[in-house]
DNA sequence: GGTCAATGTTGACCATGGTCATTTTCTGGG
DNA sequence: CCCAGAAAATGACCATGGTCAACATTGACC
């Protein structure tokens, strides 16, 4: 943050920040292009460090476990979707055109690379319960995950008159970010055309809206 | 089925037969035991096969992975509501009602046992959608998950006029089924009382049958 | 009772995710 | 230029899920 740093904590972006940051991009790039080219269970730590030209032990420093990839992936993929929405205070249209958006956006991924977006989907609801598991409130509450979204779409909603006020927030933001993410697991696994996916999702978010009504 | 058998597939229940049930039986309870006692992950399957006074090959001869245990036990558990409700023609009430039940029972497994039925739930979507990726329908299509039953449900009420008859059948059978799991899963995580599971389940499936009010 | 093919069991073996004590690299200060 | 301590890289090592060729048991048939 603060461009001159000042006392203990010497803040100077010096070779060793550069270089660790150069390394983990070199890792997450190679786990990556590894992931795509043999799936993501035929391709073993071993082989990433390969790549990125770097021992065993150094991948598992920078990420703890190998599904940390999928999570970061996730991380990343979420970020690329709220840096080009935007801020969800000027998102325009109903709350169910919002989440439409939203969830056309998530399914990018899966059009390139189905196999792997369906882990990283699956990963990205596991690390969501495991959050949840561990009882302390997030410190910088991420955006990193559909249900946050889903939950201050939902807020708006609500506070502008266009979703029922009783619904508790609680459930109702968890259901309607279960109900995309089945809609993209189910076009995921199911295979079809984009087309097929935007209809699986339309069917599931109308039902849930229509339940929503005031 | 037939007692007395008659040619090349000869049928007797012979000691082989039964002994392979018993060894099949003694694995999947020292499993069981296990899981409770250690948790899944801190069981190795050597562990259970110890117990099972039986080699380490033989138990992957019964259940080819590890998680085929949850599998397993997600089946029984099926099995046992379902034995418990009777057929799906003969359950009265709304379609909302036989589906809070359903729920109710199938909460039951995670009263005693929290961290590792939430590790069957997950296990039992996992399940659900391999199969699904496996395009073959299954030739006998078994009871065996949340899905199906939930398929039935909205098919009756659709037929009854309790259900919208324009919401698609896959999608809201779907929803419904996930809307379950999404609430289980969460009681099961956050942790709680049976009544506030109720209160997150019943919350979801209000929503979703609002929406597929006729 | 003996024979043999089918079925079931076994444990040595492998692959791989993950750990950790040791070594190397970096940086700030004298 | 050197030193000390911190940070990061390393690879030997471990635990464990899963495989498989060799071995044991079974029971239908003679």
């Amino acid at each position: 943050m603060d461009p001159t740093p000042f006392t203990h904590p010497p803040r100077s972006v010096g070779r060793r920040e550069r270089k660790k940051l150069e390394t983990r991009e070199r890792i997450s790039t190679a786990a990556f292009a590894l992931f795509v080219e043999r799936g993501y269970e035929a391709t073993t730590v071993e082989a990433i460090a390969e790549r990125a030209d770097v021992a065993k032990g150094t991948v598992f420093n920078y990420f703890p476990q190998k599904r940390a990839f999928l999570s970061a992936i996730a991380d990343a993929w979420t970020r690329r979707i709220t840096s080009e929405l935007g801020p969800v205070e000027s998102w325009t249209g109903t709350p169910l055109d919002q989440l439409k958006r939203v969830a056309r956006l998530s399914a990018e991924l899966g059009v390139r690379h189905r196999e792997f977006a369906r882990l990283v989907i699956f990963e990205s609801m596991r690390e969501a319960h495991a959050v949840m598991a561990a009882k302390k409130t997030p410190a910088e509450p991420p955006i990193t995950n559909l249900e946050v979204v889903a939950r201050q779409v939902v807020a708006r909603g609500q506070a502008t008159g266009q979703i029922r006020a009783d619904a508790p927030l609680d459930q109702a933001a968890s259901l309607v970010a279960i109900a995309i993410y089945d809609a993209l697991v189910h076009w995921l696994v199911r295979g079809g055309s984009v087309e097929q996916m935007q209809r699986a999702l339309d069917g599931r978010l109308d039902i849930v809206f229509t339940g929503l009504n005031p």
